[in-house]
DNA sequence: TTTTTTACTTGTTTTTTGCAATTGATTTTT
DNA sequence: AAAAATCAATTGCAAAAAACAAGTAAAAAA
């Protein structure tokens, strides 16, 4: 398992990067944020985690807590994820990090997520994206949440 | 060496983290904005990356074009590292990052950079400061450039 | 000319990742 | 109720990367 034991610096930079600095935690949140939540949705995602270290990295965000999960009634065996709200606010770092991509790199094609976002950030501003998404992911949580 | 052979998926936000997504590249950048840019000057930070990691990643950032380096006409030695065009655009990923610790993290004391920067942001938002910084690392850099 | 500084490289150990196979509980089907 | 299928993991192993310590080579300073 990957440990996070303490923080290497009093940057705050740094101290992310302590938390989500490697190449899978931010892809599961953007998962999250298209509306993929178990498991066996984020396996299939196209960059291909290996199971083991997508159970190591769902451990460790939920232990930071920017995810958690509840079990729906009727299963006790598919947990479903959900961004709690310390991994909402990680949206803006991702929407910057899709916008520098699009300007820096060449795409033949381009993922959904990055296709719709920067396609509504060129649109309406990088504000008003932001916002629309967070609510609109609090909208599905909500619905999750209450179906308990 | 680290490898960077292909992009894992046609996401934006995927080939962003295969370029810098690990625990070290961001704070190398973070250090070129802080008015650091030598071999020895990045090794002083708080975070104590080693030897190797560092040529490693000053070589990999300098292949993706996020950096690049001069010599002084006087001095043989020693690289004076800058950040390029493409390099000077991860601030606003840096900025949010920043403003996502300072908002969910706790802490004592706080690395300049980020006590800056955040202080900069709530007092005059953060395009403001952005467009600062790039301003005022253009200028930085321009000073470097025409001493050769 | 010697010493010091500086940017690395090398070698070794530890940690993390990647991959394939398997497990064990739960759910679905028969 | 029993058998089959599903699903979220875990395990074991090999490869890659990171961490740590020591050394090197070239240039600059003394």
């Amino acid at each position: 398992m990957l440990k996070n034991k303490t923080y290497r610096s009093t940057c705050p930079l740094t101290s992310l990067l302590d938390i989500i600095g490697d190449k899978w935690s931010l892809i599961i949140i953007r998962d999250l944020f298209m509306g993929k939540n178990t498991y066996g949705q984020f396996l299939n995602s196209p960059e291909g985690i290996s199971t083991n270290i997508l159970a190591d990295r769902l451990k460790l965000m939920k232990n930071n807590e920017l995810i958690s999960y509840v079990y729906k009634e009727y299963n006790k065996k598919v947990k479903y994820y959900y961004l709690t709200n310390k991994g909402i606010d990680l949206y803006p770092i991702i929407c910057e990090m899709m916008l520098w991509s699009d300007k820096h790199l060449k795409f033949k094609e381009m993922h959904p997520l990055g296709l719709q976002s920067i396609k509504s950030i060129k649109e309406s501003g990088i504000e008003l994206e932001i916002k629309e998404t967070k609510n609109s992911y609090l909208k599905t949580r909500s619905e999750l949440l209450k179906i308990l």
